[in-house]
DNA sequence: AATCAATTGCAACATTGTTGCGTTAAATTT
DNA sequence: AAATTTAACGCAACAATGTTGCAATTGATT
């Protein structure tokens, strides 16, 4: 196992992450960290990040990608096997770490991810809107 | 509700619906248009067809957006609560009509699509594989 | 056949993500 | 503490995907 090394950048975004209640696109990064390092040095921070499992990336029905911090990289076999929620009013897009799908699948495939991501209204948004 | 119009592009992009038995991206319903129609219309097409239930939008983790047709666009209520397939291998795409995953919510949620992908190995692969 | 609005083509633009390469700097060794 | 090694970086250039405005076309209706 190669080690992957600490940088300013890394740790800028690492503080990013944390500080955010919700997943988080490759733009609201790079707006939160004010030119600390090049938009590709973002992406490649990303996708280390992302191999070493310290966040994990979400994809969503429009298209977007966010990424959002592991909550759970002490576990020795490591699955994001949580749900995530959409919102699509103010497009916030959080984990649901309680909620896993159960599910029965046909034989003869072999399932390595899955990926499942709600969207309608989160809490907040549902309250002000009635 | 206003009529949307069987134009010849949108009758050759369901043709090639009605032909595949996998999801499929953009480029994919390109290149078996043979230019009928220029890019932006095909675009175009899918908005409408997704908006009129005829077919139905499928994100991917890896970034990739595909379209399938609906089996089932004579229920009345129109939820697209199945689960897709997408192949780490030959990156086929596949509706998983059969697969529908339960799940328990928090409260104050309101949930209006769901997105549930799993990736891994399909049949065809997961045999040629060994 | 005439009408009208949905649809199209084209060009131009925006966003997102990738790649190559010479330089910088974190971590390890001396 | 200095030298070494190479992961990580900045920059520029490119590629893929999706969007928008507008004039021209065409499907559906009268
Ligand atoms: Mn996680
Ligand atoms: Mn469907
Ligand atoms: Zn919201
Ligand atoms: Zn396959």
């Amino acid at each position: 196992m190669k080690s992957t090394r600490n940088t300013t950048a890394k740790t800028a975004v690492l503080e990013v992450f944390e500080k955010s209640k919700t997943a988080l696109s490759h733009t609201e990064i790079q707006k939160q960290l004010n030119d600390v390092c090049d938009r590709v040095t973002i992406y490649r921070i990303l996708d280390r990040l992302v191999n070493d499992d310290i966040i994990h990336k979400i994809s969503n029905l429009d298209g977007t990608v966010k990424y959002a911090k592991c909550n759970h990289s002490h576990q020795r076999v490591h699955i994001h096997n949580h749900a995530h929620f959409s919102c699509e009013n103010c497009h916030e897009i959080t984990c649901l770490e309680t909620v896993k799908p159960s599910y029965i699948m046909p034989h003869n495939y072999k399932v390595n991810e899955i990926n499942f991501t709600l969207s309608g209204l989160c809490p907040k948004c549902l309250n002000s809107n009635i």
